[in-house]
DNA sequence: AGAACCACCTGGCAGC
DNA sequence: TGCTGCCAGGTGGTTC
């Protein structure tokens, strides 16, 4: 489910339910995620206060008293208001319970997903190599090229890398690339300036735009308040394979670059 | 150092 | 219907 623009919708949407609110309880009924939810986790977030929701690339991040609660949604997980009277579901696997009643749940069918204790976001190992955040200031077309310069990896591959990039997972690097009008095979050391500035707004468009509607709807994506978002209605590319371009009408194609699933239009992307 | 690949899971869907 | 195979939003770790 989530890149970037779901993560920060959700951040958008639990806000004001969560900023303010003293930890009831943490229950944990599934530990099993990508990393097991430690066993002192629940004892060490009783009463904390959570001061806070902020986001690192992919990453929800609580601020609480005395640390962080990091929390990873992975490919499949979703985090809701709910009320207690309201039955866990099989893939319900974490209950966050507020003093005022409110109840935060996680659910992850896939369970890649992650919830971990943080000191200092700025050294977890985690969080610690990522790269520069694409709605920061610092991320415009000479950013990007530096980052390119003498790679040789595809252009698509390059700019989903964590480590450079955080946040563009591949649906939003797939229509980020469409609307730059550049080939996702392009080499990545052969960008040149002027299409890494064209790139470097192009993803910053198509991430604002995700999220002004309410963060991608790919299955069953849900705020955090369960309403779907719906800018999957606009993809241009994504899953669109043998459908028309919509500014050209060529057939879009599907490849596959680093076992993922890569669409563009061959006339309007350009190598 | 960098790039390619795998692993971790479950669910949904197409095709037989 | 029910089975099988394939595909899916992420990313750390292993291998070459």
């Amino acid at each position: 489910m989530p890149e970037l623009p779901e993560i920060e919708t959700v951040r958008l949407g639990l806000s004001p339910h969560l900023a303010g609110r003293r930890i009831a309880a943490l229950r944990v009924r599934e530990t099993r995620l990508r990393w097991p939810v430690a066993d002192g986790l629940a004892a060490r977030l009783r009463d904390e206060t959570i001061r806070g929701l902020q986001r690192r690339g992919k990453y929800l991040l609580l601020r609480l008293d005395r640390g962080w609660l990091m929390w990873h949604l992975g490919m499949s997980g979703s985090l809701r208001m709910t009320s207690p009277a309201q039955a866990p579901g099989r893939h319900d696997h974490v209950d966050l319970e507020l003093d005022d009643g409110g109840l935060l749940r996680y659910r992850d069918p896939r369970r890649f997903g992650a919830l971990l204790w943080c000191e200092d976001p700025e050294r977890h190992p985690l969080l610690a190599h990522l790269g520069v955040e694409p709605l920061s200031d610092a991320f415009d077309g000479d950013c990007l090229h530096t980052l390119c310069r003498g790679r040789a990896t595809a252009i698509k591959t390059t700019i989903m890398d964590a480590r450079r990039v955080v946040g563009i997972g591949n649906i939003y690097a797939n229509e980020s690339l469409f609307h730059a009008g550049i080939d996702p095979r392009l080499a990545t050391g052969r960008l040149s300036r002027t299409r890494a500035a064209r790139l470097a707004q192009a993803i910053r468009d198509t991430l604002t735009r995700a999220i002004a509607a309410g963060g991608s709807s790919l299955r069953d994506f849900v705020d955090g308040e369960g309403r779907p978002g719906y800018f999957q209605q606009s993809y241009a590319v994504y899953d669109r394979a043998g459908l028309a371009c919509t500014h050209c009408g060529a057939a879009i194609r599907r490849i596959i670059q680093a076992n993922r699933s890569t669409f563009f239009c061959p006339r309007c992307q350009r190598r």
